[in-house]
DNA sequence: GCTTGACCCTCCCCTTACTGGAGACCCTAG
DNA sequence: CTAGGGTCTCCAGTAAGGGGAGGGTCAAGC
């Protein structure tokens, strides 16, 4: 019979965990002095220790594991643990390759262009109803004149609106003829008319950053989050939306508490 | 102003988090209610929760966050943090991928052997003092002979030793002409003399397993250890240890109640 | 003006796999 | 017989929030 600090030494397993795993029921001292409270093990638990030691190297929880060895389980049943195991972690080791790849690249932007590049976040936006225009336009900086036309057209219900927002229907990036919609985000569906649709858009896996100030920066903006999504293996996935969160009237491009988010629909090629 | 669910909402992050985030001082709400004691924030801080979405995916502290932002970091700074946070990411992923190919190892052991295998364990052990003789032996089963030689030159000094331990100093496996080093783990320093030599074993990092049972079936525990030691990149880089923790007398080669662990020192080759 | 449902608040407990410490008891060697 | 080290239980804390209770607040519809 070993006390608790010699099965430690032997084991290199402190006595704290050795407890902690007595106390949990994951591996039980062989027997407990009822006089004074002692541990004591016996060597041939050792190998059951190896057993822990080893399955929560490769991952498993204390749980899974107290599992597996109060069941007495067979080398089969052990294989199909170690096979779903094994397909987790495969999962786990291309999301940290990932993680390093976005560290890169955040690392190659900043010493390329000296700036500190926009934070780009990956998110999951729901549906959402809009009501819009859409119209081929002379450039992107004059889409700032449908707006006046969808608040005309909708009147009073107007008061369900959110703030505005421009989709970029064009695949490419277009100086002139652009494909434009503008429009506002809605809390609830409104009757459309008058020239304005209301429809919802879909849910979608985004790409987003938010720009601060002027929108003549804005260029910025869409350098690093295009870069972004490239170097990181996605493509564009549909079309880019601008939300003007916070804007003042009348409207100025060069604003500094303008506050403007980008969103670039993204999906990984197969 | 906008109210935490609408800030929640724009910014897909709970409720919760956000709330958690402003007690902790990571990202303070623009503007607290002091009738009611509502959180108000303004749009201009999407930005601010953007980089700590950034940060956070590259996989630093919410702590470590904080410190960043709360200095008003420059581009270089920036540049520092992310180059240590990669050194880290990419020890990590090293560490994900040897975890892998342990499972795989294991995986593949099961699959061609049809039993569990042996459960091997990677530990450092500590330096230890050792009282032994080393002699060159016909066969490993005859080292039990030498165990006599020891504790007969030991004398009253037999009390400071712990176990039976075998080394093997032979690079390659023999079968005959054994190079075999035998004696006890000592509590403490005793004096040699008789022929018994009393030294330290350095501190060292081991692949282990336990061995239950009849000594008959030590040669499985050997193989399951010493595939594993290859399959997983390593190489042996001194003698073999065996540690005889459980044993009774007389010896017998096929008690089933013995307890032995095999250390095999092992280093990774540059 | 009233009600109702959605929203917001604080406070507490829970998660994993332990570690650290306090205070008390116990064992063994000299 | 004493000193030290070993062991016990219990409590608190970790990172990053999630879940829920209990209670106050706000805005819209009637």
């Amino acid at each position: 019979m070993l006390k608790i600090g010699d099965f430690s030494a032997l084991s290199q397993i402190s006595v704290k965990t050795l407890r902690y795993y007595d106390e949990t029921g994951l591996l039980r001292s062989a027997h407990i002095d009822p006089e004074n409270g002692y541990r004591y093990y016996l060597a041939g638990q050792l190998s059951d220790l190896h057993r822990i030691l080893a399955l929560k190297d490769f991952g498993f929880s204390l749980e899974q594991i107290a599992q597996a060895m109060q069941a007495g389980i067979t080398a089969e049943q052990m294989r199909g643990m170690l096979l779903l195991r094994q397909a987790e972690q495969r999962k786990r080791l291309e999301d940290e390759t990932d993680r390093l790849n976005r560290l890169n690249s955040r690392i190659r932007l900043i010493e390329q262009e000296g700036r500190m590049a926009y934070d780009v976040v990956l998110k999951s936006v729901p549906k959402q109803w809009i009501a819009s225009v859409r119209e081929t336009i002379p450039a992107y900086n004059t889409v700032g004149n449908l707006y006046g036309k969808v608040s005309a057209a909708l009147g009073p219900s107007m008061s369900a609106c959110q703030f505005g927002v421009a989709l970029w229907h064009d695949p490419e990036f277009k100086e002139n003829d652009v494909d434009a919609e503008a429009g506002f985000y809605l809390k609830q569906k409104v009757p459309a008319g008058n020239g304005v649709s209301v429809h919802e858009l879909p849910e979608a896996t985004m790409a987003t950053t938010i720009h601060n100030g002027s929108y003549q920066r804005l260029p910025e903006a869409y350098d690093s989050l295009l870069r972004w999504v490239a170097e990181n293996g996605y493509q564009v996935a549909g079309p880019i939306r601008e939300l003007y969160l916070k804007i003042s009237m009348p409207v100025r491009q060069d604003d500094e508490s303008y506050v403007t988010e980008i969103q670039v629909p993204v999906s990984k090629p197969a």
